[in-house]
DNA sequence: TAAAAATACTCCATAGGTATTTTAT
DNA sequence: ATAAAATACCTATGGAGTATTTTTA
């Protein structure tokens, strides 16, 4: 188990969804797929129940969720004590039209994302 | 940061001797030079202050050691919550002749170390 | 000079991507 | 017909090893 596949099943958690998690991760869908997987064999227990497009969390990924959040708050946490700069969390929201917003903000909220896991972030582009 | 570099940091800062961790994690010398190595880069700080042969945690070590503890635990504590099967903790010692023990301690006992990181092991070979 | 860590390099395992198929709406 | 996840396959990064050099006790 690699923190690298419980922040990925930290966000398809939150999302239920596969696709939107791999958009916000910057990864691929089939890349998160596989992230899921590794953590389904390694631990013998399948993590979300598919039933077709939805999906939800089983109840072995209901407990690895509990612990998942705990983890990775914890790398934030002692990665801001050793280097001093404290990561963030709290809540953003954004409004921005629609048109500049699909341009530019994929590539800095992927961004942002990484830098601030913890942060719940809430963008919403307006139609000028 | 990953988990596997937070493991090798974890014995190193143990038993303050790269080969020696080496040794436990079933890792070359090297690889674990590595791995310290990874985690400095990526946090911008050392972690162990080098005085030839002796090495001795930097602050920033101390302070990382404190979460890894903390993660490695939660880590295991999440294996056992999901798979049912509890990681053990506790204390074992073992004395065994060292002509038997030389031969087949150390695979088992890296075997075991993975499964079990926070069992103190104290193994001790006696002479017939 | 002996013992430990760093370094140089090599190799391969696997993380991640692309393209496609499957499945359910 | 569409949209999402799984699967197959490929590629490249980097994790881990071997061999060597550096360092210091």
């Amino acid at each position: 188990m690699e923190l690298r596949n419980l922040k990925a099943f930290l966000t398809v958690a939150r999302l239920l969804n596969f696709r939107k998690a791999a958009e916000m991760l910057n990864y691929a869908q089939s890349s998160v797929s596989a992230q899921i997987r590794i953590l389904e064999e390694e631990l013998g227990k399948s993590l979300f129940q598919r039933m077709g497009r939805a999906i939800v969390l089983t109840d072995a990924g209901q407990e690895l969720l509990q612990y998942a959040q705990k983890i990775t708050a914890l790398e934030q946490e002692a990665m801001g004590a050793v280097t001093g700069t404290k990561s963030r969390q709290g809540r953003i929201s954004l409004r921005i039209p629609q048109t500049i917003g699909s341009c530019f903000l994929p590539d800095i909220l992927a961004g942002f994302y990484k830098d601030h896991p913890n942060v719940d972030f809430n963008p919403a582009c307006v139609t000028l």
